[in-house]
DNA sequence: ATACCTGCAAATGCTTTGCGGATGG
DNA sequence: CCATCCGCAAAGCATTTGCAGGTAT
């Protein structure tokens, strides 16, 4: 873990021009911890709270740009209200995200996607997708029976 | 024109006990004479102004809830900012979004998903979703050529 | 009559920014 | 040394809400 952060520190140092801090390298243990969610900046400062110093909000808004704009991170906007970020994994295989708009729950898929559908956007289209960057909205099994559809021409 | 608006708003007052106001029916006006965009709160403010009354922006955003939760129109999320809104039209194919990170722009799709997905996602996972409610990011054509990459591990 | 709607001003809540002081390389 | 970063307070900005008066049905 510790190890992991050291590492991607380096690799930040060697091809940015970016300074490590104390802040960082906790944000990016966080991040790490949490790797498997997707994490609010509200969630990360009150981990920082949870461990020995507090990251100021700010702090961690300027943070989360920079590992985005570096690749370190994700961002991702669901629709409610906080962005929330994952940290990558290049070793993961690509997934999508199913989002429920009645609790907001994230259902993460994989192969969803026609294989050739990548190259058939670029040609038909001219667009260049981002991986993991579909988002599908509807309603999760919990929420389903909870609905109202009151009107539909 | 003025026909379609009134034709739907019969139809909300039949199904519902929500009443006809001047401001709905302009912005419904508005909505249908924009159909084939996707236009924010703040555009549909200032077409009312260059009409005869200006709408106040509570008012817009309260008859776009209530449009919302009636199915007339549908609300979207593109992260930019500003919520859009398009006027929902039963006989239109089901299309999906194309939205550039660069430049904002929306491209409509159609035909992307497999035709059992439906089907798949609510027997694998429970999960039902929204016509038109797929989104993928990523960067048109126009902007392709003016990105920076900086780091990957 | 009365439940719903409008319009103004003010509040909300996530996110960003300005700036003086601190610090990494 | 000095460009970058932090931390605090304050500002931005889309959206929401309270409330008093108005209107549709």
């Amino acid at each position: 873990m510790k190890l992991e952060v050291n590492d991607i520190i380096n690799s930040l140092v060697e091809h940015n021009e970016l300074r490590i801090t104390d802040q960082r390298k906790k944000i990016l243990e966080i991040l790490i911890e949490n790797k498997d969610k997707h994490i609010s900046v509200e969630e990360i400062y009150s981990l920082s709270k949870q461990k020995d110093n507090t990251i100021p909000i700010p702090t961690i808004y300027r943070a989360m740009d920079i590992l985005e704009k570096t690749g370190v991170i994700i961002k991702n906007d669901f629709g409610d209200g906080f962005a929330k970020y994952e940290f990558f994994m290049k070793e993961k295989e690509t997934h999508h995200h199913l989002i429920c708009r009645k609790c907001g729950k994230i259902i993460e898929i994989t192969g969803l996607l026609p294989e050739d559908l990548y190259n058939r956007l670029l040609q038909e289209k001219g667009f260049q997708y981002e991986a993991q960057s579909l988002k599908i909205y509807g309603y999760c099994k919990e929420c389903i029976n909870k609905l109202r559809k009151p009107y539909s021409r």
